[in-house]
RNA sequence: GGCCCGUUCGUCUAACGGUUAGGACACAUGGUUUUCAUCCAUGAAAUAGGAGUUCGAUUCUCCUACGGGCUACCA
């Protein structure tokens, strides 16, 4: 009874793809790769009213910069399709089923106007009901055809009164499903309402259309949020009363992702808050015209954004924390996610990246950083650069600290000129420079031969002259070998930064 | 409020009845380093509480507490 794996990532268009919903992506992903299955991208935007222009774009775009596109789905296409349920609204395709259904005796007209309903609730609130629900007990009194008569029923049909289609939830009934990673989860229908299944707009709602269309795209496992684990019995029963039980996916529903402090699951105020992405590109929303951080204009590179991700709910057993795509496609299964949500952790992510660029080609690296400094520097000499800024850096922008490789010091750190500056400093880099300029192959090691030879025959200290040696060259208190830094910018270039230095400085 | 799910160091987590409860991030201390960073070493740090089951519970069961999710003609 090998049945072809086929998951979906099933977001909804209503805005940009938080990095909760990238998790839920990914593990997809992982889980089809996995499995020689498919993956599917399928736009969930039943809800006309929470439309936003450029959100399926985003999406998509999101995707490809993670490296997890799907192959197949809205805008890429595939033998299922359309891939949009709006389109597949149009194709009249939820129609039938939601017929069907009240056919069959599982659902029912109802002709409540959502303003009546809430108006409903308002009353139920007040007299101490706070959880009133459209129910087996409820609908007998409410506008519906299980509660008018026929006539009644069919007058209003034929008038063109607006009408929903709902569940006909069955009376004290467990619903018992398996779920991958909690295990058995069973509901009593009495705790569960009438849901709409066809809205009066001639939509269907979230719940029959992802029952309609996993079952028509043949999905074989529905991974996705916690969040949907209470609705998960009413898609069991509606399997169940579409007659389709035998083709019902497994379900395995996700631990949420949770704000680093305090409770409750990340939102995007939380990343403005704390000062971190919650998004993997930047988003402007077109509404509001507000612009959300991503991930990668913040420098992350997407490996170590997916790392950290899959790392948040899963692991693979083992202290490996660094995985490439493939060793996450290799290793993932369904039995090691964890049940409990995840509080996020920026500095973590911090770390993530930071393996991930130190595992970089100096090569590499000297050409990203490259793309961030003006002029015009050679490859060796750019790959000479990532070379001593690596270790201190975390992004390629911690690497432009490294500023006086791209020109010569204009300001001098106050800080250690205050506390190393001497009155005698100028008379001994003078000599120093005098020194070095009888160094006839510029290496580092020749240098620094040199400069303790200089020490030596001046019963001078480390401290007394290279904090001031490195002030006059690069202007900072701080930073990689500075005989390593003197090489690279070559003897002559030394030189002059020298003696620049100490008209600048006295 | 109701229903469902969950609970191991501050955080992410390992240990699927028997371990001095392990690792990583962050933190602290020491060493290396001209400095900063790196690196190395060391340290502090957890089984929510209570009952059971068992020769033995982090692990199984129940209760309590706490946390989270859901509770729309949203997904």
């Amino acid at each position: 009874m090998e049945r072809k794996v086929r998951v979906r990532f099933a977001p909804s268009p209503t805005g940009a793809l938080h990095m909760g919903g990238v998790r839920t992506a990914l593990y997809n992903y992982l889980f089809a790769k996995k499995h020689g299955g498919d993956f599917l991208l399928r736009i969930e935007d039943t809800d006309q009213t929470r439309f936003v222009p450029g959100a399926e774009d985003y999406i998509i775009e999101s995707l490809k910069w993670c490296g997890i596109m799907p192959n197949e789905g809205q805008g890429i296409g595939g033998d299922y399709g359309p891939y949009k349920q709006s389109e597949r609204k149009d194709a009249d395709i939820y129609t039938q089923y939601a017929f069907q259904l009240v056919e069959n005796g599982h659902a029912y007209y109802a002709f409540d106007t959502s303003e009546e309903l809430s108006e409903m609730r308002e009353i139920a609130k007040k007299a101490k009901m706070p959880n009133w629900q459209y129910n087996s007990i409820t609908r007998n009194s409410l506008k519906n055809s299980v509660s008018l008569s026929e006539d009644d029923v069919k007058a209003r049909l034929d008038a063109g009164e607006p009408f929903t289609i709902r569940i006909k939830m069955p009376r004290n009934e467990d619903v018992r499903f398996h779920d991958e990673i909690r295990g058995w989860v069973t509901v009593n229908t009495n705790n569960l309402d009438d849901k709409v299944l066809y809205k009066s707009d001639g939509m269907p709602t979230y719940h029959l259309a992802n029952i309609v269309d996993d079952y028509m795209m043949e999905i074989s496992h529905v991974i996705r949020g916690e969040e949907w684990l209470p609705s998960a019995p009413l898609h069991v029963l509606l399997y169940r009363y579409l007659g389709w039980e035998d083709k019902m996916p497994l379900f395995a529903h996700l631990p949420l992702l949770m704000k680093p402090d305090g409770n409750g699951k990340l939102s995007k105020r939380d990343g403005d808050r704390l000062g971190f992405p919650v998004f993997p590109l930047e988003w402007k929303d077109p509404n509001s015209g507000e612009i959300s951080s991503g991930y990668k204009e913040n420098g992350y590179f997407p490996e170590a954004f997916i790392n950290m991700l899959a790392f948040l709910g899963w692991n693979p057993g083992t202290p490996q924390e660094i995985f490439s795509l493939e060793e996450l496609v290799d290793a993932f299964t369904l039995e090691r996610v964890s049940k409990s949500g995840a509080k996020f952790d920026p500095e973590k992510t911090k770390w993530f990246n930071q393996q991930y660029l130190r595992a970089k080609s100096n090569e590499e690296l000297g050409a990203l950083l490259g793309k961030k400094v003006e002029g015009d520097f050679t490859p060796t000499y750019m790959a000479g650069v990532a070379n001593m800024m690596k270790e201190r850096a975390s992004f390629i922008d911690d690497m432009l600290e490294g500023d006086y490789f791209f020109g010569r010091p204009t300001v001098f750190d106050e800080k250690t000129a205050r506390k190393k500056w001497k009155e005698e400093t100028p008379a001994i880099l003078t000599e120093l420079a005098a020194k070095f300029e009888s160094i006839s192959d510029w290496s580092s090691e020749n240098i620094e031969t040199s400069f303790k030879s200089f020490l030596e025959e001046k019963e001078l200290g480390m401290g007394a002259v290279l904090p001031n040696f490195r002030l006059a060259v690069t202007g900072k208190g701080m930073g990689p070998s500075m005989f390593e830094i003197a090489q690279l910018l070559g003897k002559e270039e030394t030189l002059e930064r020298i003696k620049e230095g100490i008209s600048k400085l006295s």
